[in-house]
DNA sequence: ATGAAAGCGCTAACAC
DNA sequence: GTGTTAGCGCTTTCAT
């Protein structure tokens, strides 16, 4: 342990002075190139280690023109529903994969307020790349973005506009299609649904995977309530549901939320789940795991979609090749709401 | 509208010669420097937005040795529980206050593996300042930092050692004795508490809110459990109490995880909740909100709680005299649980 | 493979 | 009040 003093951060000269090599020698070392003599690489990883020397990110950025900072960008929407654990878990994933390169996280909440800030703070060479989740929300104003700047989409684009755009998403409609089938082959044989808003990819694609599930049994596809993917929309298309007059004996809710919902009227309705109607929901989240029942769903790898997107965004800006559009695997979770 | 191409942003050079003065005086205006003239502030205004300027994060860095980014430490053992509502309304709170001021957000998860890694970055110039967030853990290993950084702490040190350092809390004893009191009023006589762990702040603190409260009432405060803090414990912790041989008829838990696990054993034995015995909980998030009865609470003021350590630390940053401890005030919800 | 030299865009003394 | 002059610490041609 050497002294406790504020040593004032070593500089590459510094380091260059003990390695009794020229400071582009180190640079060279540092920025790994392949140029140098083992001897050399050598001496400057010791002195490097010795002096405890940390690049100075400032001067590198100014020099090389490249920040090794990416944004990770909030549409506001997104922000006032942050207690999204959904949200939340990409936050983690981003973090995770990030923290295993030498690039930074910069997050942004971007509101409507500041907007034209967040779009100068992006384009103003303060950030490499840029990550923009979007989960349930039609949000996409920073689309454009995409032609200025290296960005990764959390969730498919809605618009066609953005077809080049590169995004990870989740597979909706395959999931749905599975939790459905399941719901088919625990005995189900009317099966309604709770979807989602219909101009959100999600709330689209869950329900076609719904459709498709239950068109390919030969089952009736007629039933269907729209929600906003909140619980209490749940609990009015379930009302609803309930009070159409036709029977059902299974319900696919387009989310946990909204099926929490749906789960509280029927209980007040004296239904029993799942013996008169079957619920199975979507996202795997903690409106599921503490519904009474628990509910079957479909669950997001949302830490592993945070990790993709930055793994994405990465390779772009280090130049590799990658795929413009990555489908993350969904899991079918099975508990009590369709045990029977 | 202009140009659609790259326009390779303009310099203060650029700015200078337009406005018809010296980079300088682009430099002070720019940094709101009172000693400059109001035809050259004019002048230099006009230009930057004509040319759409927007100052080189990098450069200014460099120059000025203040990096204008603050980094949000998230250590580890927080980030597995990153689930966790109440720390992802914290991160909105600091992103929110932050985008008013021209401070940037640098999120780090820092792993125990990369934890020498997080030390270098934090120390090696790259912030300005950090923001530690602990909840309910005990990890102070950041405490050190302090020293050497500017540091504000988001829940109160458990150590003396870090008795100097800064940060903002939430008034844990005062909110349980609240709850607590409210429990009294509503009848109960005979009060339990599920606590948390007693290395951490709030496990210490909300268990001598809790006692406070009781004893102030003359009761009797003999009834006492601790959980971990998970729902899990919370059920085992309400098993022991009801095998405890002893009667009550009300409970305060340490947080509403816990509560919600308490309310399912509650149930399963057949108790009726509040009839038979009275529950409230702490934190106010959603698995008090979606239990069965919805459960009364301690409201933490999450986001601004978060808003307020941003707050704080930028202060500090700015030469501003800051108290070195904020406590946020907190609410209490009554639900169903209690209500009798 | 390595070194020398020229900046990257800005701030901060210091003179005027 | 404003301009001039040095750098901040690093990358990057370009020679060698």
């Amino acid at each position: 342990m050497t002294t406790d003093a504020t040593p004032s951060a070593p500089t590459l000269e510094q380091v260059a002075a003990r390695a009794g090599v020229s400071r582009s020698t180190v640079s060279r070392v540092v920025n790994e190139s392949p140029h140098v003599t083992d001897e050399a690489v050598a001496a400057v990883r010791e002195a490097i280690e010795a002096l405890g020397y940390v690049p100075n990110r400032a001067a590198r950025t100014l020099a090389s023109r490249r920040t090794h900072a990416i944004a990770l960008v909030v549409p506001e929407s997104t922000a006032k529903v942050f207690a999204d654990p959904f949200f939340a878990s990409v936050v983690q994933g981003v973090a995770l994969h990030l923290a295993d390169t030498d690039y930074t996280l910069t997050m942004m909440i971007a509101s409507e307020a500041n907007s034209e800030k967040t779009r100068r703070y992006l384009l103003g060479g303060n950030v490499d790349g840029a990550l923009v989740v979007s989960h349930h929300s039609g949000d996409h104003s920073y689309a454009r973005l995409g032609r200025s700047l290296p960005v990764v989409f959390g969730g498919r684009p809605l618009s066609a506009e953005e077809s080049g755009s590169y995004f990870v998403d989740v597979d909706n409609a395959a999931g749905a299609e599975a939790v459905t089938r399941h719901l088919i082959e625990a005995g189900c044989r009317r099966i309604a649904t709770i979807c989602g808003p219909q101009d959100m990819p999600p709330g689209v694609d869950r329900l076609s995977g719904w459709r498709r599930a239950v068109q390919s049994a030969g089952l009736q596809d007629d039933l269907v309530e729209v929600g906003d993917f909140s619980p209490r929309s749940g609990a009015e298309a379930m009302t609803r549901l309930l009070d159409g007059g036709q029977e059902f004996d299974g319900v696919f809710v387009a989310n946990d939320q909204m099926a929490a919902g749906a789960l509280s009227v029927l209980r007040a309705r004296g239904k029993r789940v799942p013996a008169d109607v079957a619920v199975a929901g979507f996202d795997g989240d903690i409106y599921g795991e503490t519904s009474e029942p628990p509910l079957t769903t479909v669950l997001q790898p949302s830490v592993a979609l945070g990790a993709r997107m930055a793994e994405v965004l990465v390779d772009r800006l280090e130049g590799r090749e990658v795929e413009r559009v990555t489908m993350m695997p969904i899991d079918l979770v099975v508990r009590a709401s369709t045990r029977r």
